[in-house]
DNA sequence: TGTTTTATTGAACAGTGTTCAATAAATTTG
DNA sequence: CAAATTTATTGAACACTGTTCAATAAAACA
């Protein structure tokens, strides 16, 4: 079966391809700015034949959707050294506001542009499930641990994910704009900075 | 010049009426998904012909983002009642939830959406300054009754408009979906309440 | 009654996502 | 090897999009 094999590699190959070009103007552009045809002009390819590798311009995007989602996971890989819950916690929130920073355009396909998402169990909604249990699992450590007392733990882990991703959203949306003579840089980190000074009273 | 009055009478009526029909579709179906035939459709009128009352789609978008705020500014009026600032405070961010709760599609289009924004001078953009404003004066009030010692209050007024953001941005996006056998209801205010509780120990 | 604004229309243009018959290429079968 | 079959590619077509604009109708003014 040597031949289906490479049948199957070169498959494989060309539906790479045609992510790689679609990565690089979705990410530029954002979804609905992004066409068929521009993907396919980018690669040389004919628009109409995407649609034998990928059901629709949805599937396309849900596949960068997860792919963001496991660079984000990488990005928080490094909190395994990090021993201390609250540490941990507060190193979690710095890597996450970095990796929007980093990857504006990848958050915004995240967590912020809304397409047909008929099926939320598919994609990097798992994942993204896994990293809110994974955050819930440090706060509840902490509690162990002494802090956020009398909080109820999953409305608290909401709170924080609303917080962060505030912080992520108004950057993303380039709603920062009112907050005249601070930079982005600034006011994300500085802004982080304050919610993390309320937990340590906490 | 009664005959002019009366002209311009018919063409602000003519305005209103594909606001009216804009407004129903765009709430309805959001920015990408309105079409200009679609609300023409609505007030059954000629698509071209809008062209005569509105620049172009973004300019009948900004009106009704500028709405949005009035009416958001509107529902703040009643913290002119709420003498304490911290009080104050609490209220705005309680209201500012219902807000989002009540108006998903609005708040969609103020605060979620991006469109060609050439001028952010103009439209909703003034009246979100001054609601920044205020609520950055609430804040500097609280910390003049010795509350938030220490916190930089720019950095501060972001960081709670983020966290606000955050809630309702999350809400409006359907990313509450990872947090089972809770309502959003649920989510939204606890979520606040455990964000007050911060606050409260600060 | 002209003449000139003002308003409205529908066709047209270039673009969109998607489908599909025709076609080409590659693989399997006889 | 030749024929049949599967796999991959194409470009045209469909119904849609925002926007423009010449033609036209309606109203106001002279």
């Amino acid at each position: 079966m040597g031949i289906a094999e490479r049948k199957q590699e070169e498959k494989q190959e060309m539906h790479k391809r045609i992510l790689t070009g679609a990565r690089k103007i979705f990410l530029e552009k954002g979804y609905e700015q992004t066409s068929m045809r521009n993907i396919a002009n980018e690669i040389n390819y004919s628009p109409g034949s995407i649609y034998f590798y990928f059901k629709d311009k949805s599937e396309i995007f849900h596949e960068l959707h997860k792919e963001g989602f496991h660079l984000l996971v990488n990005q928080l890989k490094v909190l395994n050294k990090v021993a201390d819950p609250f540490e941990r916690l507060k190193a979690m929130g710095r890597i996450f506001i970095q990796f929007a920073k980093d990857n504006k355009d990848y958050y915004n396909l995240m967590f912020i542009v809304d397409e047909p998402q008929k099926v939320p169990e598919t994609g990097g909604f798992k994942i993204a499930q896994e990293a809110i249990n994974q955050l819930s699992a440090v706060i509840k450590e902490c509690q162990q641990k002494g802090r956020f007392k009398g909080m109820d733990p999953e409305y608290f882990t909401f709170m924080i994910l609303s917080a962060m991703h505030g912080i992520c959203a108004l950057f993303c949306t380039d709603r920062t704009t009112s907050f005249v003579g601070k930079t982005n840089d600034e006011l994300m980190h500085h802004g982080y900075e304050c919610f993390v000074a309320l937990l340590e009273k906490s």
